[in-house]
DNA sequence: AATGAATGAGGGTTCATTCAT
DNA sequence: CATGAATGAACCCTCATTCAT
């Protein structure tokens, strides 16, 4: 579905060539993660990857290029995740909405590394108008998506005390900030209780459509 | 209340000196939200400061002790921000829990300048054991309180469904992840609209003791 | 002989890098004969090698690793001549020791910058343990040989009058003195003087076996 | 008889001046003998005088100037102590010449600090010199006095096979390297020690004028 | 396509020197 | 006189980038 993967079906070349890049931006992920994103330097990437230091200004033209691939690949990555995640889950609304919201937990997107790669952009976010472009296209499609279930359910259980801009702004950065919990202490924070956290807030504002325990 | 302005009234030389410390403290808060920290360097501390390179190590040991003391210096002001706010709010559980919660919104601790450093230490926390230790210590004292009041609140309300620790975490990450919307885009978000979020969440879960609109 | 020798049959690639350390080597003695060692840096050894700045901790792991693989070469250089010497001169302890004592003032091992390099690890080795020991293992092989031959003499030519101990630590001083002028006066001094000098010593000392003008 | 000693009989504000200088001296001696004379910083020296930093310049003009003076006050010490071992010493020429001979071994000129400092400064001589000027200076006076003793005792003893500047380069050059054992091995070489050794050579040459234990 | 030796700009740090107190 | 905070040039070292192999 990602560009990546598509790709990789053209000549053997090009294949190998796609697969190298990939080899290099699951080694910078890594990278940031053990290091952080000061710390992370062509050399740390070159030696997470096994491969030699002239490696990232061949596939990437510069450092720059290599990061801002890597943030694009994290970014691509959820969003096919929530994409698919609304695809096969129920057609309710409830049902979607829980599906996005479970996505920010499932195992594939809320990965301690990849979080720390989150992080580590929105934090030069201010500095690197690049960055923030990219983080701001992955949050507009999910953002939208959210608030379209919020506003429906909010229609659907009359829900009149509900504000639907704030329900979807606090959900939103609710996962933000559980991720944050999960990135600076992951012992006193789960991915399971991260979504049992969501799904009680959910049931609190939307009685109607979720219980407790119904998982 | 904070060190900093206690010893402000000591000799005259230790003043100056404790000036100066504070004068490149905040350089560095200014250099860490322009440049981000990868970008930030003892030359564009000393340039913000405007003084000369050679004074970043003449009082802090090194860069790295600069960047210590400057977390810190956030993190205390932090804790006597909300300190402060919990000794002047009126007595009773649910203005305790309202002040704690704005704390995270008022201008003195909302500022995006000092927003920038609180992820840009979270997103190297992985890697630097010492910023992780700082940043605990931080939120342990805040969690506990919070914690202390939603257990109150529930216990006074009846409110038999909520789950405590749910809610302080929720309640917590909520505020965290206003603060990532305020730094990452913050057009789409302001810090009345981030407490009015918070605020909405409080009303749902505690409708006994919050309404809506009573600022 | 030399492990620089020997290595240079290697593969290219090593042979090449090998070829670039004693390259900064010998840069390195050319920057302490004409500075002095506290005003050679990194980029004075560049200089005089021709290469840029970053060389050094690419081959090295740091200066002081340079002026310490410096210090060893010539040490090394050292020990090789008196050995080879010794190998090639005659079979008699007379001749032994002449030889020993020459080599001292043999254009190879006699010759200025290195004199220059010598004299400044010397005068730092009271606050350099590493260089303390470099240093003395070179002068703990050559005294034992000396004083040995010294001995073997003074057995062989029943010189009752002497003492052995203080003929070997006063041939070796003299030697090293006769250095210091070299390195500080050199038109007062010259190689052959030094030799003459000495040998004018073993004649007074060993009238049986050193005899002037037998050169 | 120095000069330091005779201009502090002027006025009090001048014996104090000198004072400052003379402590900026040994505080210097130590600190080249503690660090050597590459790390020996102005922070170094002031730290071991226990007074500020910009004491140095205050007294010299520059770091360079101090370390200048302090050559020229050991230089000096020296030349004061041979001068004075002479006029006490016995009228005849072997008297004469054990006592020169003597003075390199005895406690206020045979100082392992001072020591350093000579080789300190005697391996950057090649490349300063005022360094080398000021040390030839305290050369030349020893070496004339040395070889002209020398000369009178091999006239007056007929030692024909003797070679005068031989002997002097030789004795001489015995003496420094002797110092350079003190300095580098000082458990392999005592001051006692390496005047025996001096002695020893002076018997051998000198057999009428000089016998083994009369001390 | 891949390597890794080499470069050199720029990083943090040291330190001789200056100067207000 | 003496201090020590402040400066800024120069140090060693790192690292993104280039290039011959």
């Amino acid at each position: 579905m990602s560009a990546v993967i598509a790709s990789s079906a053209t000549s053997k070349r090009t294949a190998s060539k796609e697969a190298r890049r990939q080899q290099l931006i699951q080694a910078t992920i890594q990278s940031i993660a053990k290091f952080g994103l000061s710390d992370t330097t062509v050399a740390t990437v070159a030696s997470e990857a096994n491969l030699s230091q002239g490696i990232v200004n061949l596939h990437f033209q510069s450092k720059q290029g290599l990061l801002i691939e890597t943030l694009r690949s994290v970014a691509d990555e959820y969003k096919d995740a929530w994409e698919k995640a609304l695809a096969t889950a129920g057609p309710s609304h409830a049902e979607q909405l829980e599906a996005l919201v479970n996505v920010d937990f499932c195992p594939a997107v809320c990965d301690r590394t990849k979080i720390a790669v989150w992080f580590a952009y929105w934090s030069e976010t201010k500095s690197r108008p690049t960055y923030r472009k990219l983080c701001a296209e992955r949050d507009r499609g999910y953002d939208r998506k959210l608030s379209e279930l919020v506003k429906a359910l909010i229609e659907e259980g009359k829900y009149q005390s509900l504000d639907a801009d704030s329900i979807t702004s606090g959900l939103s950065a609710m996962s933000a900030g559980l991720w944050l919990d999960l990135l600076v202490d992951p012992r006193g924070m789960s991915r399971e209780r991260a979504r049992q956290t969501c799904r009680m807030f959910l049931c609190q504002l939307f009685p109607q459509h979720f219980t407790p325990h119904a998982n």
